[in-house]
DNA sequence: CGGCATCCGCAGCGATACTG
DNA sequence: CAGTATCGCTGCGGATGCCG
C-alpha cells in the first residue's frame, strides 16, 4: 500500500501484509483452502466426506488446511465420541461466512470462463448447485 | 467437482481442473498476481511505477508474474522505443477487466478485517481509493 | 475414523550480478 | 529502462506407513 510514496505495512496477528489483497488471501490462499470453504458452504461435513468431495487431496494436506482453517477463525471442528472409531464435523464459523461472497465471486469468474470454453455446457446448471460445483 | 457421486475433472487450455474455484485460482492465485492486477486496475503503469507501488517484489519475481498474467491474456504489453532506455506499459486487457469484481471481493474483505481490527482506522477512507490501498 | 510421522522432490521465491 | 542469468534456499505438497 502506498500513501503519499511511502510504502506503508501494517501487522496483524503478528503477520505482515502490505495490502488488503495480501490479507484475504493469506486466508484463502493455496491450492485447497477455498475448495474447502466450498463445500462448507452448504452445511457441516466430516473428514471423510470432505476428501470424497476432493479425491485429489491427500489425507495430510486436507488434515494441514483444516487446521490452519480452524486456525484462523473461518471453520468449528466438534468432536463426537471419544473412542476410535471417532466423529469429526467440520462447519463454517460465523466468521467464516463472512467470506462466502468472496468464495462466489471466485467460483462464478471461474464457471463462467468455463461455460465460455464450453467445458461444462452439457451439465445442467439446476443440478450444479445441487451437486456442489 | 461431483456429479452424482463421480468425480468429475476436465480440461481448459491443457491444464487439469476440478472445479470452477480452480480456474479462477490458476489466474490470481500466488504471492503476486492479485496485486499487481489490483495497481493496473486504475490504469497503465510502466515496470518501474509497479515496482514503486510493490517495493517487497524482486524484478524477477514481477517480470515472472507480469509474463504469466500476459500468457493468461489478462494484461497487455506494450512496447515504446527500440534502444534502451525503452518503455514498456502493461494494461488490463478486456479479459482483465472481467476479474475486476473477483479483485474487488478479495479487497473489500481483507480491508473490512483490517479495520475491524484497527490496522486502518488512521487513514481517510477517501484517499485509500486515490492511493491504491 | 481421523488423523500424525517421516522422507523427499521440486517449484517458488529471494539475492545478487549482469545486459541490450 | 526493463529486464536476464545464476545460485541457492525454504517449505509446499506428495507418498507411504503407523496409531489411538
Amino acid at each position: 500500500m502506498i500513501i503519499n510514496g511511502e510504502n506503508l505495512a501494517f501487522k496483524l496477528n503478528d503477520k505482515m501484509y502490505h495490502c488488503a489483497l495480501d490479507i484475504t488471501m493469506d486466508f484463502i490462499g493455496g491450492k485447497w483452502k477455498c475448495v474447502v470453504l466450498w463445500y462448507l458452504k452448504s452445511g457441516k461435513l466430516r473428514f471423510t466426506e470432505i476428501r470424497h468431495y476432493m479425491p485429489e487431496i491427500t489425507e495430510k494436506m486436507l488434515s494441514i488446511q483444516l487446521k490452519a482453517l480452524e486456525k484462523d477463525g473461518l471453520i468449528e471442528r466438534k468432536v463426537y465420541g471419544n473412542k476410535p472409531p471417532i466423529r469429526v464435523e467440520y462447519m463454517l464459523s460465523a466468521f467464516g461466512r463472512t467470506i462466502i461472497p468472496v468464495i462466489d465471486a471466485i467460483a462464478k469468474w471461474g464457471r463462467e470462463l468455463g461455460e465460455r470454453n464450453g467445458v461444462l455446457v452439457n451439465i445442467d446448471q439446476s443440478k450444479i448447485a445441487d451437486y456442489r460445483l
